[in-house]
RNA sequence: GCCGAAGUGGUGGAACAGGCAGACACGCAGGAUUUAGGUUCCUGUGCCCCCGGGCGUGCGGGUUCGACUCCCGCCUUCGGCACCA
């Protein structure tokens, strides 16, 4: 087998080793870093000021198995910068741990009647194992697991003081429910098409009373700090959270309705086209519909309700539909025309968006235009379209008109304004007379929390009859988990807890009289809502996380992991940042200052699957490649953010480029310590522009460039070894040890066994970045391009500081330029030393 | 429909405060070393060509001495939102 070939070192004609044994470098390494433990973060020294902190963090896993390709390339972008960060003499905080609580752990324990604690647990020690031998980065010393007691329990005791807050309630309402899990899911959890994001399966609705927090809280706040983190988070996520918590500027507008004390409002975005509201539409499911509807037309309405009840939400999220509706033998009045208008009730407006009730305005809304036209209901233009317009419903900019139409008694009349006029005068008029004002809405709705499942955290709430809900004391904390296992998890629609009698018969820890405790735990991403504050003060078992040091290592620097968490964990955590930060428990307003996105590993153009049966194991590529050759392969493939197709991409060149870089360091016969600046001043031009790029490049995250400017200081290095001075000049050595230490943010095990040929101690990793001559970076000379007529017809060789006026000369002196210019008279010279002379005729 | 991002050789990708298009690789072709090669090294490699050159960064215009880069209008792909009033 030809990789057992590889994996034994290999000798050249000149009887040098030309490779090195990667499996027993891989090993001899790992023990060597476990003692030296280099990457473990030091309080003090950020404390005392000695080192200024960076915190870095990539999401943590959930334990479903061995690490895979996904895991891999994160690790290895986000590996780049936290090394690249100690080298540069920072302190960083670069932890790891496991998202641990979720549904596979529970399904597999169903399955093999065992405990979610077996699979859970055994994974976690798998990926521990395989997170150290790919050479990741991480402060061992920090790591925890949100399933276990020492950590939820402060889960609950953050669950307590929202409580407190008013920030976690309970309400009853119509909610999502996977059928497929048997658990309700938040808005966030049910995909476009209106299935389960984990299982695929068709979401339903639920009358439940569920637990939430009250997001809706800051959703104006997760809105306007969206502005500060544009330059630094992906344009996607900011457009994605923009368009989640959508955001409307409108107005109240109240309709008095006869038979009724309290008028009914509605939510509009065009106060400006309300002398065109012909009739008004309630959500069909909501409870002010069934309020509304006279006897007369009870009948025909419950008739409407029940058929729309039994079509699937799929049915519903069609927009192309023909409108529905029924009258409900009501009227309202138009507050600026007095006229009196119908109130229908139709499934095309929300029961829980705005008030659930809309202006009816068939000439501005298409949909109102369309519902108009099925019903036979009147036609009014507000708002006048440009003369080419051959549309229905015309909702652009446009002078207002019909408002009020001639002949109409108003005592408002904005006819002329444009929309925004006509919007503010109307808004102002409706104040004045209370009866409407300018109004906000948002899209974003309260993150509904509860499950009605096992493997996570218990709601530390207490049922009593007498006192109601009461939170467990803070001391008593944490509620563990009853024990079930196997087919005491199967999901049947209540949660798997209150099956657990012993557990949920208790006492009230008010009155001490019986009670009953809440049966449902949290949405996993609770848990991972705030693990990252957790990392600074792991082990204390006095507090959630230690306010100090979370002040002194936050917020997040760089926070690197996938775009399926654009909305959801991303959302999540920036809610709770700001809800500890008015608990006073934190003083920083946005957890993660720097997102990075990494793409995703495909193969062959596709989504790797089992079905597909194109997926690429990473035990196989380590095995076959080793760590170094697949880190290399995951940074060098593409931008960061992009997707690596692994069929377009190279282990065996990664590897062959590692032998090569290896190969430099056993030519170098210099002593450590030689004095570069008798070497090679060409080489030493290449090395010092390479760092002083290569540092550039991390820092702007451009990984792959790096890659290949430290391949060109190779190549360079390799010509001087081979046809100049040879390995003796210390200019070579001062080029090797820049490829060793670039090397040592992306490969590792070859860095380490680089620098030790180089007659150094380890590790590689913590020596620091050289120090960049500044003169080395100023070019001897450079190429001057000269163009005729925009074409580049000669280079000339010029000094740096060459004066407009001499590259001038000496372009129009160039022979191949004359034939160019074959005579013709020059126009115009432009000049821009000393790269380029563009000669117009 | 609304919002956002992106289109460069056979492939992954470089180069954009407007100034040498294709760095660095993969692949391919040829050569050297080798008993051998999934080894190592060297050379070539955007397309066309009458060998002087011509054409080339999704398409069509524009600004400019000069455009992959800026502006206008399209096309395509990907992502988010969507009967949200």
């Amino acid at each position: 087998m030809s990789s057992e070939q590889r994996e034994t070192p290999t000798a050249d004609a000149a009887g040098r080793e030309s490779s090195y044994d990667v499996k027993a470098v891989e090993a001899r390494w790992q023990s060597v870093w476990q003692d030296l433990e280099p990457f473990r973060a030091d309080d003090e020294a950020v404390r005392t000021g000695a080192k200024e902190k960076r915190y870095a963090l990539t999401m943590f896993p959930y334990p479903s198995g061995d690490l895979h390709m996904g895991h891999a390339e994160v690790i290895a972008l986000h590996d780049v910068v936290a090394r690249y960060w100690w080298q540069r003499g920072y302190e960083v905080l670069n932890p790891m741990g496991w998202d641990s609580f979720g549904l596979p752990a529970e399904n597999a324990a169903i399955r093999n009647d065992a405990h979610p604690a077996d699979y859970t647990y055994g994974n976690i020690a798998t990926q521990f194992d395989s997170f150290r031998k790919y050479a990741a980065s991480f402060d061992w010393s920090r790591r925890f697991n949100t399933s276990d007691p020492d950590y939820y329990r402060w889960t609950q005791w953050l669950f307590n003081r929202f409580h407190e807050k008013g920030l976690a309630y309970r309400k009853n309402s119509p909610v999502n429910w996977c059928p497929q899990d048997q658990t309700v899911l938040a808005n966030e959890q049910v995909l476009a098409d209106g299935t389960c994001d984990r299982c695929g399966a068709e979401v339903t609705k639920r009358e439940l009373t569920q637990w939430y927090f009250r997001t809706t809280d800051y959703a104006q706040e997760l809105l306007d700090s969206l502005d500060v983190l544009q330059p630094t988070w992906p344009d996607k996520v900011i457009n994605a959270q923009r368009n989640w918590i959508g955001r409307s500027e409108g107005a109240h507008v109240d309709f008095v309705v006869q038979g009724r004390d309290e008028p009914i409002t509605v939510y509009t975005t065009r106060p400006d086209t309300i002398f065109g509201t012909t009739f008004m539409v309630v959500a069909v499911d909501s409870a002010l519909a069934d309020e509304l509807v006279t006897d007369e037309h009870r009948e025909a309405f419950e008739a409407y309700r029940a058929e729309i009840r039994k079509a699937s939400d799929i049915d519903r999220l069609a927009t192309d539909r023909p409108k529905t509706g029924v009258d409900l033998g009501v009227t309202a009045t138009n507050p600026v025309t007095g006229a009196q208008i119908p109130v229908w009730a139709t499934d095309y407006v929300l029961a829980d968006y705005g008030t659930g009730a809309v202006m009816g305005v068939p000439g501005g809304d298409q949909r109102d235009w369309e519902f108009a036209t099925v019903m036979g209901l009147p036609i009014v233009r507000t708002t006048r379209p440009p003369a080419d317009f051959d549309g229905e419903a015309y909702a652009g900019e446009g002078e207002t008109i019909n408002s009020p139409a001639a002949g109409v008694d108003s005592p408002l009349d904005i006819n002329g304004m444009s929309v925004d006029d006509a919007k503010r005068a109307t808004i102002d008029f409706l104040e004045a007379r209370g009866t409407g004002r300018g109004a906000v809405n948002f899209r974003l709705r309260d993150w509904l929390l509860s499950r009605q499942r096992y493997w996570g955290c218990p709601i530390p709430i207490v049922h009593c009859e007498k006192d109601g809900e009461v939170r467990i004391p803070d001391d008593q904390l944490p509620l563990e988990l009853p024990e079930l296992r196997g087919s005491d998890l199967k999901p049947k629609g209540t949660s798997p807890l209150g099956a657990a009698t012993e557990w949920v018969e208790t006492t009230c820890p008010t009155c001490g009289g019986p009670a009953r405790r809440d049966t449902d735990t949290m949405d996993t991403f609770v848990d991972s809502s705030w693990y990252f504050f957790r990392y600074v003060s792991p082990h204390d078992d006095t507090q959630a996380f230690d306010t100090d040091l979370a002040n002194l290592w936050g917020p997040i620097d760089l926070y690197v992991g996938g775009s399926e968490h654009a909305v959801l964990h991303l959302l999540y955590s920036r809610f709770f940042t700001k809800a500890l930060r008015d608990m006073g428990l934190v003083d920083w307003d946005e957890p993660f200052s720097a997102y990075l996105a990494q793409g995703k590993v495909i193969n062959n153009g596709r989504k790797m699957s089992k079905s597909l049966g194109n997926g690429v194991s990473l035990g196989d590529q380590l095995e076959e490649f080793g760590v170094d050759a697949v880190r290399l392969t995951l940074v060098f493939a593409s931008p960061p953010e992009d997707d690596i197709d692994w069929a377009d991409v190279s282990p065996a060149g990664s590897l062959k480029f590692l032998q090569r870089a290896w190969r430099l360091s056993g030519d170098v016969t210099s002593e450590p310590g030689a004095a570069p600046s008798t070497g090679d001043q060409t080489l030493r031009r290449v090395t010092h522009k390479t760092l002083h790029e290569a540092a550039q490049l991390v820092e702007g995250h451009r990984f792959n460039v790096m890659v290949a400017r430290t391949m060109e200081l190779v190549n360079a290095t390799r010509k001087v070894i081979d046809s100049g001075a040879g390995g003796s000049d210390p200019a070579v050595r001062e080029a090797v040890e820049a490829v060793a230490i670039m090397l040592s943010l992306v490969a590792p095990y070859t860095a380490e066994e680089m620098w030790e040929r180089l007659g150094h101690q380890p590790t590689v990793a913590r020596v620091g970045w050289p120090e960049v001559d500044e003169s080395l970076l100023v070019e001897e000379s450079v190429v001057a391009v000269v163009q005729v007529k925009g074409k580049v017809r000669a280079r000339l060789d010029v000094a740096p500081d060459i004066s407009e006026a001499d590259l001038e000369a000496a372009a129009l002196a160039d022979e191949t330029v004359q034939r160019a210019l074959d005579g013709a008279t020059v126009r115009k010279v432009i000049v821009r030393a000393p790269k380029l002379v563009n000669i117009v005729v």
